[in-house]
RNA sequence: GCCGGCGUGGCGAAAUGGCAGACGCAAGGGACUUAAAAUCCCUUUUCGCGAAAGCGGAGUGCGGGUUCGAGUCCCGCCGCCGGCACCA
C-alpha cells in the first residue's frame, strides 16, 4: 500500500495513543494498600500464557490470544472491574543457551535484547498491559522466589493421612529424605549427548529431543525429582471445579492415568521369594497361565536357573542398550525369555512359568504381571508367539474370537464362578486381603517429575552437599545467582557447566554447591502469582494481593481467565497446579487451584494453509501488518478470522477487509476538506436516531455484549459492520450513533475509537466510558414477518402485528392463496405457530 | 489401535430444533474520473424454465432414524486435524 495515501491516518494516531498510554500509566492496576485502590470494585484477573522471548520475535499467532485477552481486559474495565492484565517473560531455557553457545554471547545479553524486542512489538499492538508488573523468570528478584518455593518442596512431605503437603517436621519416620517432595534419586534418565543434558520424558518425542531433534539415550544418573505422584488423586479431583474445556481435562486425567486394581502376591517355587504383581483384573486370577517380570526387575537375578542364565543375561543386555526409539519400533513384535523358574498361583496352587519381557515396564505397578492370555491383548500375542497355554475365565455375553478384555461372567474360577466381573473383582480382592496375600490398589501412569538439568541458563538449586548428603540453604541466602562465566558450554559429560566455576562451587571448607539447574517449567509454574505483587521483597506474593486477585468466593481457581495454546494442556498446567496445591497446603495461598477458566486459542496457519515456520517462509509478523494496515486492523482481523479456539489460515485480503471497515467507521465521523485535511463530517448532527437506526444500534449493543461473554469476537465484529453499513450513508447522521459505536469498538480498535472520540470533542476517553446498555424496547418492531411453511417448505410470507394471537396468525396462514395452492387437495392435519418466527401447515 | 475435535458457497465463516449461507474476502457488472486508485451501488449456493419480475427442484462429508420441522438431536460409516500409544 502506498505510504502517501491511506484511508485514515492510523500511522499518526496509533503511536500517539500508545505513547500516551505508557506515559500516563493508563492501565495500571491498583493493589490492596495502594492509595488509589478501590476495594468496592470487583476484580478480574485475565492472563496470557507468557512468551518465551525468542530471537525471531512475535508472529501473528502469538498475537491472537493476546488480542482476545486485551479486548476482554478493556471490556471489563469499562464494566467497572479492577482488571489485572499483566505480561512477562519465560526467559530461562535451552534455546537462549544454545544460541549463546553458537554466537559466543552471554545468554543474559541476548535475553535482554529479545525481551526489549518483544516488549516493543507488544506495545505496537496497543495492548493494555500493566507494564509496572512486568516480570522475567531470569531476574534474580524473581528466581529468588522460585528457589524459595523449591525450599518449600524440599522441606515438605505428603502426609497420606491428611492427604496434604505438610512440613517435614511432622514426619515421624526414620529417614525424612525418603519422603520429601523434592528428593534425589538415581534414575534411568533421558541423556542427550548433543544437548549435553538430561531431559524429562515430556521433552523427548519419538526417542529424540523436542529441542533440536537429537537422539536420546537412557542412562542412570543422580537427579533431583519432585514428588508430583503424591498429588495424583488431588490433581484429578481438582479438575471438577474448573471451567476448562472438557477435552483438556480429559487429557490431564489420561496423563495421570489412574487405574484401580489389586496387588497379588505369588511365591517363587524354588527359593520362596515373594513376587507382587499388579492387575486391574484380579477376577481373572484363575486364568493366569504364566508370569512376566520386567527385565530390570531385581528378582530376575535371584530366580533365573543356571540353564537359562545365558539367554536371560543376553536379553537383559539387549534391552538395556535399546534407546526409547528402538524400543517403540520393536513394539510390533513381542519378545521375551523364560527364566527357568516357576511361581505358585495363590488361588489354586498352580505352577506357572516365569518369563521376562520388555513389554512389562519396571516403572509401572510392581514391574511384574500375571498373564491371562484370553483376556488381555498383549498377553494373548505373547502366548501365541511362545506357545503358552490359555484358559478362558470370563464368559462374554456373545462369543468372540481371540482375546476378550471386556466384562462378563466368571467361569473356570472356583468360588468366583457365576459372578459378574465387578462382583468377582470385589470377591477375590476381599479373599486376598483376608489371607494377607494381596490387596486392592490404585496405580497411576504419572511419574515423578525429573527436575534437574545439566545446563547453565536456569535457576541454580539452593542446595549444598556436605559429606555426601544434601542440605538446604537458608532463605536468607537467596537468591543463589549463577556465577558469571565466559565458558558455559556443556562439559560433554553429565557434569553440569556450573561445575567449571570452581570458586562458586566451593561453598565452605566442607560443602560444595549443587551444580544442576532447574528446568524451564520452574519459572512458569508460579508467575501468575508474582504478577499479583511483583515488587514484594518479603514474600513471593503478599497475603493481601493474593487474597484479592486470586480470591474467588466459592470457586477453586484464582485467575478468572487464562488463554494460551493447547501445547501446554498437560505439562505446564499440571506442574503449575501441583506447585499451587503444595503452596496452598502449606498455608501460603488462599485458593486450591490457580486457573478457574481456561481457553485454548487455535493455531494460525500461514496463507498457504500450512503451519507457519521460518523454513516454509510463510511467517507473518505483526510488524509487517501494522506497517501497512495499522494495529487496529491487525487486532480486528485476528478476531474476525473465525472462532478463537479454531485453527485458521491467515489472509492479507481479509486484513484489507477489516481495514476498509475501520476506514468506513472513520468516515462516519470525518471527511476531507478542500485541502485534503480530515475534519469532522458535515453530515453529523445532533438529531435523534430513526426507529430503524435505533433498532440496529441497540441490537449491536446487545450482540457485542453477549458475544464478549462467549468470546465470540468474530460475530461481535460482524454486528458492528452491520451497524456501520446502516449509518454510513445516513444524512444527517445522528451524533448519538457514534457515542454508542465508539465505546463498543474501543476494546477491539482502541486507537481509532480514542482518536475519533477526541476529535468529536466528546468528554473523557472512549476507553473510560462505562459500557453501553441496550434498551430492549427499541429492538422490536410493531410488525413482524413470518415465514409460512407447508410441510416444512416456505410457501408464503406473512406480516402481522407483533402481538398477534396464535389463532389470528393461524387464520391468516390458512387463508393465504399460496398456502391453499400448496395444500392442493390434501387435508390440513394441524398448524404449528411459532410466534415471531413461522407457521407450519401440516398436510396429509 | 485408543481418546478427543472438526467436516456448511470459489475462500474465512454465520445460524436458542424454526426462513441455511449473516458479516467479510474473491469474482462479475455499474456509477464517479481524461484515466487510474480510492469510494459508492448492484449481482453472486447450485440446477432447470423464463426476455424479465419471477417460478420450480436440489443442497450443510455419506447412509439411516427421531420430529410438524434437523446444519443443529440419535445410530452407523467416511475423511481431515490433535493427543496418547505395550501403563497390566
Amino acid at each position: 500500500m502506498s505510504t502517501q495515501r491511506r484511508p485514515f491516518p492510523f500511522h499518526e494516531f496509533e503511536p500517539k495513543w500508545q505513547e500516551y498510554w505508557v506515559a500516563t500509566g493508563a492501565f495500571r492496576a491498583a493493589n490492596p494498600g495502594d492509595a488509589d485502590f478501590d476495594g468496592s470494585k470487583p476484580k478480574y484477573y485475565i492472563l496470557d500464557m507468557f512468551p518465551y522471548p525468542s530471537g525471531d520475535g512475535l508472529h501473528v499467532g502469538h498475537v491472537e490470544g493476546y488480542t482476545a485477552t486485551d479486548i476482554l481486559a478493556r471490556f471489563h474495565r469499562m464494566q467497572g472491574f479492577n482488571v489485572l492484565h499483566p505480561m512477562g517473560w519465560d526467559a530461562f531455557g535451552l534455546p537462549a543457551e544454545q544460541y549463546a553457545i553458537k554466537t559466543g554471547q552471554h545468554p543474559r545479553e541476548t535475553t535482554a535484547r529479545n525481551i526489549a524486542n518483544f516488549r516493543s512489538q507488544l506495545q505496537a499492538v496497543g495492548f493494555s498491559y500493566d507494564w509496572d508488573r512486568e516480570v522475567s523468570t531470569t531476574d534474580p528478584g524473581y528466581f529468588k522466589w522460585t528457589q524459595w518455593i523449591f525450599l518449600q518442596l524440599y522441606n515438605a512431605w505428603f502426609n497420606p493421612a491428611t492427604r496434604k503437603a505438610e512440613s517435614i517436621a511432622t514426619y515421624k519416620g526414620a529417614d525424612p529424605d525418603s519422603v520429601r517432595l523434592a528428593y534425589v534419586a538415581e534414575m534411568p534418565v533421558n541423556w542427550c549427548p548433543q544437548l549435553g543434558t538430561v531431559l524429562a520424558n515430556e521433552e523427548v518425542v519419538d526417542g529424540k529431543s523436542e529441542v533440536g531433534g537429537f537422539p536420546v539415550e537412557r542412562r542412570p544418573l543422580r537427579q533431583w525429582m519432585l514428588r508430583i505422584t503424591a498429588f495424583a488423586e488431588r490433581l484429578i479431583e481438582g479438575l471438577d471445579g474448573l471451567d476448562w474445556p472438557e477435552g483438556i481435562k480429559l487429557l490431564q486425567r489420561n496423563w495421570i492415568g489412574r487405574s484401580e486394581g489389586a496387588v497379588v502376591v505369588f511365591r517363587e517355587e524354588a527359593g520362596g521369594a515373594e513376587i507382587e504383581v499388579f492387575t486391574t483384573r484380579p477376577d481373572t486370577l484363575f486364568g493366569a497361565t504364566y508370569m512376566i517380570l520386567s527385565p530390570e526387575h531385581p528378582l530376575v537375578e535371584k530366580i533365573t536357573t543356571d540353564a537359562q542364565r545365558g539367554d536371560i543375561d543376553a536379553y537383559r543386555v539387549a534391552v538395556a542398550s535399546k534407546s526409547d526409539l528402538d524400543r517403540t519400533e520393536l513394539n510390533k513384535e513381542k519378545s521375551g525369555v523364560f527364566t527357568g523358574a516357576y511361581a505358585i498361583n495363590p488361588v489354586n496352587g498352580e505352577r506357572i512359568p516365569i518369563w521376562i519381557a520388555d513389554y512389562v515396564l519396571m516403572g509401572y505397578g510392581t514391574g511384574a504381571i500375571m498373564a491371562v492370555p484370553v483376556h488381555d491383548e498383549r498377553d494373548f500375542e505373547f502366548a501365541q508367539k511362545f506357545g503358552l497355554p490359555v484358559r478362558e475365565v470370563v464368559k462374554p455375553s456373545e462369543a468372540v474370537d481371540g482375546f476378550f478384555s471386556g466384562d462378563g461372567v466368571a467361569v473356570n474360577s472356583g468360588f468366583l464362578d457365576g459372578l459378574s466381573t465387578a462382583e468377582a473383582k470385589r470377591s477375590i480382592t476381599a479373599w486376598l486381603e483376608e489371607r494377607n496375600i494381596g490387596r486392592g490398589m490404585v496405580n497411576y501412569k504419572l511419574r515423578d517429575w525429573l527436575f534437574s538439568r545439566q545446563r547453565y541458563w536456569g535457576e541454580p538449586f539452593p542446595i549444598v552437599w556436605e559429606g555426601g548428603r544434601h542440605r538446604a540453604l537458608s532463605e536468607t541466602e537467596l537468591p543463589v545467582v549463577q556465577p558469571d562465566m565466559d565458558d558455559f558450554k556443556p562439559t560433554g559429560t553429565p557434569e553440569p557447566p556450573l561445575s567449571k566455576a570452581v570458586d562458586w562451587v566451593r561453598y565452605s571448607e566442607r560443602a560444595e554447591r549443587e551444580t544442576n539447574t532447574m528446568p524451564q517449567w520452574a519459572g512458569s509454574c508460579w508467575y501468575y502469582l508474582r504478577f499479583c505483587d511483583p515488587e514484594n521483597g518479603m514474600r513471593f506474593v503478599g497475603e493481601g494481593p493474593d487474597r484479592y486477585w486470586m480470591g474467588r468466593s466459592g470457586q477453586p481457581g484464582g485467575v478468572d481467565l487464562y488463554i494460551g495454546g493447547t501445547e501446554h494442556a498437560v505439562l505446564h498446567l499440571l506442574y503449575a497446579r501441583f506447585w499451587h496445591k503444595v503452596l496452598f497446603d502449606l498455608g501460603h495461598l488462599t485458593t486450591p487451584e490457580p486457573f478457574q477458566r481456561l481457553v485454548n486459542q487455535g493455531m494460525i496457519l500461514g496463507p498457504d494453509g500450512q503451519k507457519m515456520s521460518k523454513s516454509r517462509g510463510n511467517v507473518i509478523t505483526p510488524d509487517a501488518v501494522i506497517e501497512d494496515y495499522g494495529a487496529d486492523s491487525l487486532r480486528l482481523y485476528e478476531m474476525f478470522m473465525g472462532p478463537l479456539e479454531q485453527m485458521k489460515p491467515w489472509s492479507m485480503k481479509g486484513v484489507e477487509g477489516v481495514h476498509r471497515f475501520l476506514a468506513r467507521v472513520w468516515r462516519l465521523a470525518m471527511e476531507e476538506d478542500q485541502e485534503g485535511e480530515w475534519v469532522v463530517s458535515s453530515a453529523l448532527a445532533d438529531v435523534p436516531m430513526t426507529p430503524a437506526q435505533a433498532r440496529v444500534a441497540h441490537a449491536t449493543i446487545k450482540k457485542v455484549t453477549e458475544d464478549m461473554r462467549g468470546l465470540a469476537f468474530n460475530t461481535a465484529i460482524s454486528q458492528m459492520m452491520v451497524f456501520t453499513n446502516e449509518f454510513v450513508n445516513a444524512s444527517p447522521r445522528p451524533l448519538e450513533s457514534l457515542k454508542i459505536l465508539l465505546p463498543l469498538l474501543s476494546p477491539f480498535a482502541p486507537h481509532l475509537a480514542e482518536e475519533l472520540w477526541q476529535r468529536l470533542g466528546f468528554e473523557g476517553a472512549a476507553s473510560s466510558q462505562s459500557w453501553p446498555v441496550h434498551n430492549e424496547s427499541l429492538l422490536v418492531d410493531n410488525e413482524v414477518e413470518l415465514a409460512v411453511q407447508v410441510n416444512g417448505k416456505v410457501r408464503d410470507r406473512l406480516v402481522v402485528a407483533r402481538d398477534a394471537s396464535k389463532e389470528a396468525i393461524e387464520e391468516a396462514a390458512r387463508s393465504s392463496v399460496k398456502v391453499l395452492e400448496a395444500v392442493g387437495g390434501g387435508a390440513i392435519v394441524k398448524v404449528i405457530v411459532v410466534p415471531g418466527k413461522l407457521v407450519n401447515v401440516v398436510v396429509k
